[in-house]
DNA sequence: TCCGCTGACACGTTTGAAGCGT
DNA sequence: AACGCTTCAAACGTGTCAGCGG
């Protein structure tokens, strides 16, 4: 209903959610390839609080989580110096866009064909980034008639810590692939005898072995088993990046307890630019070129969300560097809303620093 | 020597055109 | 002629592996 509609009502969900958990739960890899790899889980959200008749627009992008590369080493991913130097952040747009609220909202809102790449030069628009760096994507929607008249002021985006991966040329956890052998439907053919030697290379070819598909709530019971491998990083920063999207996961949600700062026991917790800004403004601004800012940790404020918000979720936020925004938490279930305001605030953000529309 | 990257490979899934029947 | 179903091959997507290079 337009009447109830409300900018701030716009709400998130992740969609496979338990999948992600799982893979989560073991330290998400993303294999990334010269001519682009899919991502496996790959993102969805399910969007609710759209005007059914207006238009949107719903982009994603994958931002670093945090200013290191990492290396894996004796079965746990340690700190292996600052992260290199990011290529250009590039903002995948679903193509369905623009689109109206009620097309997003009546189904899953899924980005199964976006690619994963760490050629600097791809010219197919799939979103470039680095091996062994730890990213995470980003949900945008924006309400627009078409993707160059796009009201900025009502861009809203949310991130969900479960979602937190490491870029990969090739699985460094063996427990990833053998999640993603049993899960993805592509990797069928490595599902019988292990990840390892089950076939032999350049061997003749033999009759195909169908199987069942596999139940994607398989995985549930699957994943109560694994343990994810602890970090044992050297620099702190990198441990609270972590224990961030850790924390989310032992209940489900971020408590207000483990981000409180001075608590005993407590986790420093220093959340993926996962921020809001209040919007007052509605001008309309195309996307510019501009070069992708490297992840810069910023000061941020932890703000206790009110008792009212019953769904555990915690939303932080950091202030931009003018400092000119208040801004109203804003809790998604289980996501993170984010909402900008100016130009300042896109430059702040790597989206639409280069648009793959 | 170590470690990350690349391309070839084998295999399963998906897609769409072609053929056929109603 | 239109529609629906089946078949089949090509395209696509996957993880593994060996080799290369920094």
């Amino acid at each position: 209903m337009s009447s109830s509609y409300q900018p701030g009502g716009i709400k998130m969900t992740l969609e496979n959610a338990h999948l992600w958990q799982s893979f989560h739960s073991v330290g998400t890899e993303m294999i990334i390839t010269k001519h682009g790899r899919r991502m496996f889980p790959h993102c969805g959200v399910r969007v609710s609080g759209l005007q059914p008749f207006a238009n949107y627009v719903v982009m994603l992008d994958i931002i670093p989580l945090d200013g290191f590369k990492y290396k894996w080493k004796k079965e746990q991913w340690e700190v292996a110096g600052l992260a290199d130097p990011h290529p250009p952040c590039r903002t995948y747009m679903h193509p369905d866009s623009p689109a109206p609220g009620r097309h997003w909202m009546k189904q899953p809102v899924s980005f199964p064909k976006l690619k994963l790449t760490n050629n600097t030069l791809n010219q197919h628009g799939h979103i470039i980034l680095l091996s062994m760096h730890h990213y995470y994507p980003r949900f945008h929607v924006v309400q627009a008639d078409n993707p160059y008249t796009l009201c900025w002021g009502s861009l809203r985006s949310f991130s969900f810590p479960e979602t937190v991966f490491t870029a990969v040329t090739a699985y460094q956890n063996p427990k990833i692939t053998k999640l993603k052998i049993d899960h993805n439907p592509f990797a069928k053919g490595f599902r019988e005898g292990g990840t390892h030697s089950h076939r032999k290379r350049r061997s003749n070819k033999s009759s195909p072995a169908k199987r069942p598909k596999l139940e994607r709530d398989d995985l549930s019971s699957s994943s109560q088993s694994l343990q994810r491998t602890p970090y044992t990083s050297q620099l702190a920063q990198a441990e609270e990046s972590w224990a961030f999207t850790q924390q989310s996961l032992k209940g489900g949600h971020l408590s207000p307890s483990a981000l409180e700062p001075d608590s005993t026991e407590c986790i420093k917790v220093e959340p993926p630019v996962l921020t809001e800004y209040s919007s007052s403004s509605d001008e309309q601004m195309v996307p510019a070129s501009m070069p992708h800012q490297p992840y810069r940790s910023i000061e941020y404020v932890v703000v206790p969300y009110s008792q009212s918000d019953t769904d555990g979720a915690q939303t932080s936020f950091h202030p931009p560097p003018d400092s000119l925004f208040a801004a109203e938490p804003c809790i998604q279930q289980r996501g993170y809303n984010h909402q900008y305001s100016s130009t300042a605030d896109w430059s702040q953000n790597p989206v639409f620093s280069y648009s793959t529309w």
